[in-house]
DNA sequence: GTTTGTGAAGTATTTCACAGCC
DNA sequence: GGCTGTGAAATACTTCACAAAC
């Protein structure tokens, strides 16, 4: 997976360099519904407000996709950033946890069209296991390696309260799980031959909170001067 | 807003540092619980997988918290933590969009812990308003302004398809709305004064599964050499 | 004229390492 | 002995700026 460049140097792709790329292909994706077949770093800086500098420096760890003068083709550029993303397949993913937050994880229409296949789903407790929801029927976690085994699934969603989260993360390496994606609002260790990323909604709104003032109705002012870096912040435009 | 030290030089603290104060105020929550007083950088940063000088460097922007040769205090830092991210009061907060993610979200019962209380909802769709969903009746956009207003509202939750993300945002925005917690799979521009973040898990797939290698139940190998940084990634202590 | 790809420069963030204190 | 707070050093990331290509 390390890249090399034309020269033929080893190059370690940062983290964050990855993280956007998804977001440079669901760009390219909507300029392909809007008929569009070239696209300028410029074009696309403004679609995501970003500086276009960034997105020709991102691109530049994988190869050379631009023509000078013209921009990138966009249903080539599309098709090599799925290519280096993996994308250019189904992944089968499994999910533990069915209660309220796993049943809307199930339900989510948004995972499926990018290939990602919820192809199974565990939960502990008896009275949710043997049940369809969504047309998928619920097994116990005691049978969670052997599925996933038999599926080849290596990518899991974990919706299960915090204080088993860890115990169901262990569970899972050890079946070979390779990614895992977290609701559950606590810290989670893996070994680094895995990722994890946890979504917890509670942490955005209370870092938000930081730049509101705590004085109810009350200065506005000072918020202005701060300017975010990064992550899924919004970036005004030089 | 901005932050003076001991020796009165304003210092912006740069937002990363403004992001991961919520994870330590949850460790503290955690340690009170297990009925810990006192706490060490070192500790914390075991318990959150970093490293104590971040921990130190990150708590110094704000003030001296700690005791040489002792630690932290759990529960007086913990306030201070609480005081610092605006957070020993009640935030109200309005939803708008109440399909499917929408409900989950008014369902959800992490938030009202943590002083987040939705206090009223909207949707554009006649079918829904008037409904009664947890005790709250969804109202229709056109209220969105007035009702905002009245409650005082400066956060809100967005939960509507992408297409029309952008023009309730605008309108938020325009209702004296600050802050914005986005789960619409699309860029979202807003004046500097409000803050937008966006949670969108097919965009943290679909950047996880370039560590997988496209080859299915293929090279284990070359992963474990890269390693992460910031964010909500786990990191591997020294 | 336009736009890419990229070293070099400029920022931002993290880690080191140690004086000072308990 | 243990631990914080913090300048300084190291590392990571972004932006600049321009030669080369169309």
């Amino acid at each position: 997976m390390t890249v090399y460049s034309t020269h033929q140097r080893a190059v370690e792709v940062p983290d964050v360099v990855v993280q956007r790329l998804p977001r440079y292909l669901r760009a390219l994706d909507q300029l392909t519904q809007g008929g569009a077949t070239v696209v300028s770093s410029q074009q696309l800086g403004e679609r995501l407000q970003m500086t276009p500098a960034q997105i020709r420096k991102d691109l530049s760890y994988f190869g050379r996709f631009g023509k000078q003068g013209q921009g990138y083709n966009v249903l080539s550029l599309s098709e090599e950033l799925r290519q280096i993303l993996g994308l250019n397949r189904q992944w089968r993913v499994a999910l533990v946890g069915v209660g309220r937050l796993g049943r809307a994880i199930i339900g989510y229409p948004g995972f499926a069209p990018e290939g990602f296949q919820v192809a199974a789903a565990f939960d502990s407790n008896p009275t949710h296991t043997g049940q369809e929801v969504a047309g998928l029927v619920i097994q116990p976690v005691a049978e969670l390696c052997d599925t996933i085994r038999r599926l080849d699934i290596q990518i899991a969603i974990v919706a299960v309260p915090a204080p088993v989260t860890q115990k169901v993360v262990d569970l899972l390496v050890e079946c070979g799980v390779r990614a895992i994606l977290s609701y559950a609002p606590t810290t989670i260790q893996a070994p680094p031959h895995v990722r994890v990323r946890t979504i917890d909604p509670v942490l955005v709104l209370q870092s938000m909170t930081y730049y509101l003032g705590s004085v109810a109705g009350a200065s506005p002012a000072p918020v202005a001067a701060r300017r975010p870096r990064g992550g899924t912040e919004r970036r005004g435009l030089p």
